[in-house]
RNA sequence: GCGGAUAUGGUGUAAUUGGUAGCCACGUCAGACUUAGGAUCUGAUGCCGAGAGGCGUGGGGGUUCGAGUCCCUUUAUCCGCACCA
């Protein structure tokens, strides 16, 4: 019976479906396990060879989880809404409901021939209704809470209101856009504009006109982690600074927990790296500095007060609030006309003229409140108004930046860190004595640095505090598809929806393209009494993984139960390419449930795994230039030729099918070919698998050709889980050869199945627990390739044996990964009834493994050493004598039968026992 | 510029974590069987050399009895941040 893969995953496919065998629910008797995939955006390419890879080795993991008895939640849902799909439905001319529903249609039917144990009673799909009322509750309740710092939680608003109405601001410390003080007469005597205006500046979610990403391409603007180098990253648009009124989430407000929480996460270092980066950490000082002639007092930042006896002028950013006051008459020309300037560079052009020198004096002068020396003020765009207080102190002898302007405009440049020559360059490093400065010459910047702040706050000058990179994320995009916010407005001022009447179902509409001027398509609906921006993509991934739990819950997100039992997330795979986006605003979404006590655990992910991207090998055929000939690339330098890329599919190991390459293209149809060795051999490269490369491979084909279990198992043996590697089909061959062989284990030479119920071998046995160790212990660090290579050892080593005492554990321990061919021998060959998943994982006895190695401490030429076993320059004979004469060997070994010595010559000495 | 990662045969990779580098596959070569096939099985396969032997983990240095692994330095590639004070 040869071993029918496409009859026996339909098989298998079609009953775990009948009989619910991955249907999971609460069950307070098992302990549980959570593992979750990036769920997808349904897009309309369908899914490509790399995709699953990551799902693969997350349903490896659940099965395995399973088989140890763990009640495992291992769900699958889409992430809808949002630009992507929009932007596919666009292009194509459909309804995006329409598209978005075509498209996970597609995604389904494809994911189902790799067979995963999704439960898909607990599918969630962002765009629901039913799935979305909770994205805008949690949004109503950030609209209702501030964040208290004193209590380092989100609160009630109602609480600081009633704070305003009894006391103003005093004793209030509560995270907010910018600093306000005020005493509670002044609050009575505000109207409700006036304080709707203030509430805002506290709220989670708030609504406030700021500098915004905006993209015309796309019609909206965007947060942050959705532009990279001044282009959208999702069609490469270019993206420019705009003053905009949009919805904010105050993810500020955590970035302190967001920080120190990574602590506690099993994620990688360089993920944990990229978000440290992204919230962007740095304490320092903020002082103030007197302006000459004026009551002003200009606040700046500073990581280096150490410095500041080398401070020779000011930059304030020509968005800097008091820029037009501190501007003299004489000056304000210049000024204006600098500011113009700025504005009309792009973002782009910012960028690309980083190095460039300008900028504009003031007519005004600072005091340098150590050295009492006047300084000038300069507007330069080298200063962000978006960071620290948009005003520095400049030292150029210690900071390349100012160095560089300094040296522009001929001002005055004060070394004062001994080290570098700042004839040359500026001196950046954060070492080194002190000089030329007052009561800290002579100090170290290390002592320097803590000395400068207690003589700060002495003086009154300001205050040390922390300042992070990562800003608020705007919420709000000009677009269609999207949440819809439960907002209305009487006179400009924002309104809940009262939560009872949620959801606010997004109207269905025939246009629902973008707009130029920003409007968004939803101000054209008649009738349409809300807001009329949509949430942005993250706004549905942000808490999907908890309606997972509970997922037709109507009372709530997910119930008290439900969230108890199953708490957050320990293993979650997915792209690294989420690390400043959705793994930011889920970690802040979920932190802020969990002030709320609506959800029991404060980090959402425990593990996070990150498989790498599987790129395209591309194929490619030498046209000599001028004529329809073809050369092989051994000979291709021969010729004047030109590098056409050729369909992957038509090509085996580089070898290019003749026949179906003139078959490919009618262009190509008399081509004429310069063989090597009767072959034509194709060069290659490795490129992003796509289709104007003619090297995306579907899964669907592959799995038709091969079967799905021999997919799963050759995605991951193509190498380790998290390293980017290139898809290559050849070589798929040794992973499906692989699995006919463990096919014909369990048969005789009959073709039938017959497994011998005689004893295992000593050998045999060895084998089996070697690798059921290797195994597990694999699976355990997902290092799953190297899983795959024990079971081919395995099976090399095990020859012809049929053995149902070797075969069973075999079995069990390889249906993770292959779990179609195993249900299929489980049931068929074994004669088990049930799922062998209902099974229990084979347990791993040392006993099996007859050899050990141990280390033991042993002397050698009168140097004891414990950790390793050295010979000098002796025979194997001669340590060998040394070794078994060795007190502390000798110690070592009581009571320890010594089977063998083994010596490498000159070198090793290891002892099995 | 700052931060992170990677570098091993023709190819993908492995290495008990400092102990005989190249496991397992692909490919290639040779052989067996054969209904001639993209089936199956067996053997060989890092490089140089006829051989003994020598050389070999991007380059250079170091620690060590011993380094793919640790340290310093350098190069290349990829990723993240980027005028962040």
């Amino acid at each position: 019976m040869e071993y029918n893969f496409k009859e026996i995953e339909n098989k298998w496919q079609a009953l775990w479906q009948e009989r619910g065998t991955y249907k999971v629910d609460v069950d307070n008797s098992r302990p549980k396990f959570y593992v979750l995939d990036m769920f997808p955006y349904p897009s309309g390419a369908g899914l490509h060879v790399g995709h699953p890879l990551g799902y693969i080795a997350s349903d490896i993991y659940s099965r395995y989880k399973r088989l140890c008895s763990y009640n495992v939640l291992h769900p699958m849902g889409y992430d809808a809404f949002g630009l992507p799909a929009e932007q596919y439905a666009i292009q194509t001319g459909q309804h995006p409901a329409v598209t978005t529903e075509n498209n996970i249609a597609r995604y389904r039917s494809q994911l189902d021939k790799i067979g995963f144990s999704y439960d898909w009673d607990r599918e969630v799909r962002t765009c629901d209704p039913g799935y979305y009322k909770w994205t805008q509750w949690a949004f109503l309740k950030m609209f209702g809470h501030y964040y208290d710092r004193t209590e380092d939680k989100a609160m009630p608003i109602e609480n600081l209101i009633a704070r305003f109405e009894k006391s103003g601001t005093e004793g209030v410390d509560a995270a907010c856009t910018t600093e306000m003080t005020f005493t509670a007469e002044e609050w009575a005597a505000m109207d409700e504009a006036r304080r709707e205006e203030v509430l805002q500046n506290y709220r989670l979610a708030f609504r406030a006109d700021t500098m915004v990403n905006w993209c015309a391409g796309l019609g909206t603007v965007l947060a942050n982690d959705e532009v990279k180098d001044g282009l959208s990253v999702r069609g490469g648009f270019p993206v420019e600074q705009k003053r905009m009124k949009q919805w904010l989430l105050r993810v500020t407000a955590y970035a302190e927990r967001l920080l120190k929480g990574l602590d506690t996460l099993e994620w990688s270092d360089s993920l944990k790296e990229i978000q440290r980066n992204w919230i962007g950490q740095s304490t320092g000082a903020q002082m103030f500095f007197d302006v000459a002639d004026s009551p002003l007092k200009l606040e700046i930042f500073t990581t280096r007060p150490d410095t500041i006896f080398g401070v020779t002028f000011m930059v304030v950013a020509p968005e800097h609030k008091d820029l037009m006051t501190l501007t003299s008459d004489e000056q304000r020309a210049a000024v204006e006309e600098y500011i113009e300037q700025t504005k009309k560079r792009s973002e782009r052009e910012r960028i690309a003229e980083t190095r460039r020198v300008s900028g504009v004096f003031t007519g005004s002068y600072a005091v340098n409140p150590f050295t009492d020396k006047k300084i000038p003020i300069y507007v330069s765009d080298y200063v962000l108004a978006g960071y620290g207080t948009g005003a520095i102190m400049a030292v150029p002898a210690h900071d390349s930046r100012d160095y560089a302007f300094a040296k522009h405009f001929g001002l005055e440049i004060i070394p004062v860190v001994e080290g570098g020559d700042i004839s040359v360059e500026s001196y950046d490093a954060k070492s080194g004595n002190m000089i030329n400065s007052g009561f800290i010459t002579g100090k170290d910047v290390k002592e320097a640095i803590p000395m400068m702040f207690d003589e700060v706050e002495r003086r009154g000058l300001g205050h040390k505090q922390v300042n992070y990179r990562l800003r608020d994320a705007i919420f709000s995009r000009q677009r269609y598809w999207g949440e819809p916010f439960p907002i209305y407005y009487k006179n400009d001022i924002a309104y809940p929806v009262d939560e009872s009447k949620l959801p606010v179902e997004l109207p269905a509409v025939a246009n629902f393209t973008p707009t130029e001027s920003g409007e968004p398509p939803l101000a054209r609906v008649e009738g349409w009494e809300y807001e009329t921006s949509t949430m942005p993509g993250f706004a549905g991934s942000s808490a999907y993984y908890l309606r997972y739990m509970d997922p037709t819950n109507d009372q709530a997100l997910v119930s008290r139960e439900a969230n108890d039992y199953w708490r957050n997330v320990d293993l979650y795979v997915g792209g690294i390419e989420h690390a400043t986006g959705h793994l930011i605003y889920s970690r802040f979404w979920n932190k802020f449930l969990f002030d709320l006590g609506c959800v029991c655990e404060d980090e959402p992910f425990k593990k996070l795994v990150n498989q790498g991207m599987i790129q395209g090998r591309s194929n490619f055929v030498y046209r000599i230039k001028g004529t329809n000939k073809y050369v092989s690339v051994g000979l291709k330098d021969q010729y004047d030729t030109q590098e056409i890329h050729v369909d992957v599919n038509i090509v085996k190991n580089d070898v290019l099918d003749l026949d179906a390459f003139r078959g490919w293209m009618p262009e190509f149809k008399d081509a004429e070919f310069v063989l090597e060795d009767g072959k034509y051999i194709c060069g290659w490269a490795i490129e992003k698998m796509s289709k104007s490369m003619y090297n995306v491979v579907n899964p669907d084909y592959i799995v038709e050709q091969y079967g799905a279990d021999t997919l799963r198992m050759y995605e991951i043996f193509l190498g380790p889980l998290e390293q980017s590697k290139p898809w290559d089909t050849n070589g798929i061959d040794g992973v499906h050869k692989f699995l006919r062989r463990f096919w014909r284990m369990f048969q005789d030479k009959e073709g039938g199945f017959a497994v011998s119920n005689e004893a295992a071998t000593p050998a045999e046995l060895k084998t089996l627990h070697k690798t059921i160790k290797k195994v597990t212990d694999d699976i355990e660090n997902f290092s799953f390739n190297t899983a795959v290579s024990a079971f081919m050892i395995c099976l090399n080593e095990l020859g012809g044996c049929n053995k149902r005492e070797v075969l069973e554990p075999l079995t069990v321990l390889i249906a993770s990964f292959a779990p179609h061919i195993a249900e299929e021998l489980w049931s068929e060959a074994l004669g088990h009834e049930g799922s062998v998943f209902d099974a229990a994982m084979p347990k791993f006895n040392p006993d099996h493994l007859v050899e050990n190695s141990f280390e033991y401490p042993v002397s050698v030429n009168g140097k004891l050493r414990f950790k390793k076993q050295i010979a000098l320059g002796l025979s194997p004979k001669e340590v060998e004598a040394e070794v078994l004469a060795d007190p502390a060997a000798e110690k070592w070994l009581e009571g320890k039968p010594v089977r063998k010595v083994i010596v490498v010559p000159g070198k090793i000495v290891n002892i099995v026992i």
